[in-house]
DNA sequence: CTTGACCTTCAAGGTGACTTTAAGGTGTAG
DNA sequence: CTACACCTTAAAGTCACCTTGAAGGTCAAG
């Protein structure tokens, strides 16, 4: 019981990225910067990624899209990992720091939906003609 | 009855900037930047703000801190601002679409918080020995 | 009427997180 | 055996978001 799940169905870091969404040399940066390192290499030097790495490279950018630097979730190492070490005094209290992080994050998120909501509100209420917003320009999306 | 409230009691850059807790050149760069203008001016030229710049900095700060972008923000003008303009076709999309990042955020928020709150978890449970964290660094904390 | 804490503008510098460029090796399909 | 899509490294470039520095004006207290 207990399965290993050891389908070891290794994966090259365009194969990664493409599962991920994010782009093969945004990986390479991460290695380096210590975030997320191929479990193996090929004979060639090839990066090999097993599908834990799918599942970290998404805890990665979910963190950062509410916010936490890539410093921030560094010191949080590889969180799924389950090759242990010890969990020494710094621990816990880094973790519990982090989760009141996350409540903080919380308060704002909610903040700004309520802002959001009630501007949206507001404006669905006066139809064609409503003060919600003052000079409000179109609107480029750019990266995030 | 509905109160205008015009306690009009014009700050300094520097006393908003403590009040809020920014710094006052980063007040300066969101003005360069059209996101928040002070009220008016002193003869002398000093930024005047009132009362509501502090709420709108406290928002900006808030969308901040869970990963939307200035552009994103400025983009939704100000959002408090009573003076009216008329609701444009864009403007009821443009914040649907802002509410429905917040809800992906708010996704993302609750995974990291699984994800902390999970290995907490084990962190307890297993006083002293537990296999939650791999090479955690000390953390240095920095801005934010 | 000077000291010192504030304010002003403009410009340059710094950091985080990528993204792009250059020069080249690998692997498989035809 | 040659395309062609993939991979490699190292270094430089870009963009957002400030932060700092220089040179100077304003204002209430002593």
């Amino acid at each position: 019981m207990t399965a290993q799940s050891t389908t070891d169905q290794l994966m090259t870091i365009g194969e990664v990225a493409r599962t991920a969404g994010v782009a093969a040399p945004t990986l390479r940066y991460y290695e380096q910067e210590g975030l997320l390192s191929p479990t193996t290499r090929s004979r060639a030097g090839y990066r090999l990624y097993d599908a834990q790495a799918v599942e970290q490279l998404r805890f990665i950018r979910s963190a950062q899209a509410v916010g936490f630097t890539l410093d921030d979730i560094r010191t949080l190492g590889r969180l799924d990992g389950e090759s242990g070490k010890t969990c020494r005094a710094g621990v816990r209290q880094l973790l519990e720091q982090r989760l009141a992080d996350v409540s903080e994050k919380m308060k704002d998120l909610k903040r700004v939906q309520k802002t959001l909501g009630q501007a949206l509100d507001r404006c669905r209420r006066s139809n064609g003609e409503c003060k919600v917003l003052k000079e409000i320009r179109p609107a480029r999306r750019k990266r995030r």
